[in-house]
DNA sequence: CTGACTTTGTGCGCGCGTTCACAAGCGCGT
DNA sequence: ACGCGCTTGTGAACGCGCGCACAAAGTCAG
């Protein structure tokens, strides 16, 4: 979210050129790596930027930018080498070593994150489920045993990711909770804003939001054919 | 996602002068939205820029111009009603008559969806839920009964929004599905790139990618502090 | 009525991201 | 060995969105 936090060009290691990633960059990299996997599967050694382009739904170009600021690693005249993407890509990703994911609220959402098989497949897996409800403490789901929230210092690591899937009244509450407990990436699903301190990367998904969204256009297009129709 | 299909300036109202929200306004107005309606549970009649930007989370000056994009509502050394911009906003996001939502996949993730008191709080509720799995038709979920992917032409009416929450091997069927009933905007949180035609809007929400940032930020964060200890 | 304060609405400059178009580079066939 | 065609990597232009800072406009006190 800051991007006054360069100033580290200097430290790089010579071979490797990946000084700063663009954020727009990074939010697809997880989308190349997708589409690499599925090709990987289809015994794919090598992949264009065009094709993989069309794998992951951009435009070549963007696709080439995008891979040119972690590294050349294609091949003129040929391509890239899907294994070899994968790894880079994952190295830039941090999911080489797997990374702690830590879930509170075991609502319905937070079910669905626990048995969500995208996270898993790769590198990322869910190690907690906490809930501040006592009635949910000791269920399992998706082979975890739900805590209770208190434990969360116990079970929260260094580099762990927190990801809040409570309701709205109490996301702030465990959001300072993760923090207290050194969590410095938080992931929200509650439909409500959140504060946190400096250093701590803070993403936030609304379901309803992307769905008004789809409203507009719709009611957009509604208007537009209504007038078109009349004109 | 196009920006090209403007061409439509001269046939607003003369009254209202919202021409063309840019998507970045549209992406921030449910924000918007959310904020005035816990203002008002509160009693505030009217808010100013500031007041509301901070509980939105954004820069006041953004909030302006955002909300200048829809038409002057404000009153100036006061601030905006919150009444008279709710509906502003609710009307601009096609939000007055209730949006019909069609959900496809009754698995975890549309377990949750359908449960998820977002949507029905404000203008938004689902009106099918769907699956393709015998197994499930008949069970009732949040009120509604699952029904046979077959249905689908029957549940679907003009401006209705489709939810794909199936599995990614399904996901491109279903869609082709929605398509051929007319649907025109979808939303898929299934991890996979679905191709649509011309004239669709298509919405992705992938859960895996979200945490993969995270971990991409958490990375850079521990490269950054042990470089910074080191140096 | 007047003047001072408050808040909106917006013109402008800047930086990021996207796209086009092309030069540089690599493999392969001859 | 050599040129031909394919693909990458990137320079440059463009457009969008963001933030600052200020003028316009309205309210309120006296």
């Amino acid at each position: 979210m800051d991007p006054s936090r360069l100033a580290t060009g200097a430290l790089r290691a010579p071979g490797r050129r990946r000084a700063n990633v663009p954020e727009a960059t990074v939010a697809r990299l997880p989308l190349y790596l997708r589409a690499l996997h599925v090709l990987a599967e289809d015994g794919h050694q090598t992949v264009s930027s065009e094709a993989l382009a069309e794998a992951a739904g951009v435009g070549s170009a963007k696709l080439r930018k995008d891979l040119s600021h972690l590294g050349s690693y294609g091949t003129r005249g040929v391509g890239y080498d899907v294994t070899n993407l994968v790894e880079q890509i994952s190295a830039e990703l941090g999911l080489e070593h797997r990374c702690s994911i830590v879930l509170v609220g075991v609502g319905n959402l937070g079910r669905a994150l626990a048995g969500y098989g995208g996270f898993a497949s790769r590198g990322l897996a869910i190690d907690a489920l906490l809930d501040a409800d006592q009635g949910r403490v000791g269920e399992v789901i998706a082979g975890l045993t739900v805590q209770h929230v208190e434990h969360l210092p116990q079970v929260v690591s260094t580099g762990s990711i927190g990801v809040i899937a409570t309701p709205a009244l109490a996301a702030q509450e465990v959001c300072d909770l993760l923090v207290a407990a050194g969590v410095t990436s938080i992931l929200n699903f509650a439909p409500i804003v959140l504060t946190v301190p400096d250093g701590v990367d803070l993403r936030k998904v609304d379901l309803s939001v992307e769905l008004q969204i789809l409203s507009f256009h719709e009611h957009r297009k509604a208007a537009l054919t209504a007038a078109g129709a009349s004109a």
